[in-house]
DNA sequence: TTGAATCGGACAAATATTATCCGAATTAAG
DNA sequence: CTTAATTCGGATAATATTTGTCCGATTCAA
């Protein structure tokens, strides 16, 4: 009962974009560096992203990754279902119906009371992350970042134009 | 990201318990007879059920499980967490303090604000889960199933006293 | 005291996740 | 047109987790 490793790579990945003066673009290598994350792997995670729309890849040179969609709009849902996938945590085999005391099958129509119950759950832990915006989270990250280090970071981003 | 299979036979087998007489036990064999379950990883999942203080396990000649507190005590969480453990999905691992725009560690006080957002979601989840007791679940459980496997599942039961 | 019935921990197999590599494809620039 | 930079995607390996099995230790009733 986790998430992949790869979320909080993903997450931070996409605020990092969403720093970028648009149509800027950022390279998987560029964006392993930043975070010193294998590269070989980012590029697995990027593709996920990629693949859900988040973010559009152009290849060739001067070429990169960069947000499809303003960040206002991305939804840590999103993000998270890109990694994750949107199955459910809970899977029901229906195991009421078997067994000795098992009855005919058409007897059985909705999901039990527990199936039930836990996709509600499911259902509430959805909507938290439905309901902030990758925007949010690049904001908050901004405004706790030590100054120092927004410092740096901007002149390292500076320097890949050079 | 799900629960282990573990988590949909404990519950089943809570609820089951719950529909005992008090004092009355459940072995392991029987209740793997009732949902056609492998008895021997069964068992591994009602020690950890047994573990986490939620049944009473009692061995010898006419041992079982039974709940070691009411129902209307028990948490859904509580069953969850007692199978795939108390563990938050989400795992910061602080990449923000890495790459070449890191500073010092103790500038970095609180959680950031990605795992923020992370773990109040899962509280959300939590929550729901906190507010749906063993009891809730039996009830409803009781009150869909079909009247002709509520029969049968009477006449199992009363079997297991001859 | 004996023996039948139980749990519980150690161990093994299967599966899923994580990680790596490399060739093909694409693009910008010389 | 050629070259160098860059990503994509599939094949493959390593690791971790989950699932499944077994057998000894323990308990209780007769």
């Amino acid at each position: 009962m986790k998430n992949s490793d790869g979320v909080e790579w993903a997450i931070h990945c996409c605020a990092m974009l969403a720093s970028l003066p648009p149509e800027n673009r950022l390279s998987k290598t560029k964006l392993a560096e930043f975070f010193e994350l294998p590269e070989h792997y980012l590029a697995k995670i990027m593709q996920q992203l990629s693949h859900a729309g988040l973010i559009s890849a152009t290849r060739g040179a001067h070429g990169g990754y960069r947000l499809s969609k303003p960040a206002k709009e991305v939804s840590m849902l999103e993000i998270v279902q890109a990694i994750d996938g949107k199955a459910p945590f809970f899977r029901c085999s229906e195991i009421r119906q078997c067994g000795p005391s098992a009855v005919s099958k058409k007897l059985y129509p909705r999901p039990c009371s527990i199936a039930r119950t836990m996709w509600k759950a499911e259902a509430a832990w959805q909507k938290e992350l439905a309901n902030v915006s990758l925007e949010d989270i690049w904001a908050q990250g901004v405004a706790e970042m030590p100054a120092e280090q927004l410092e740096k970071s901007a002149t390292w981003l500076n320097e890949l134009s050079t």
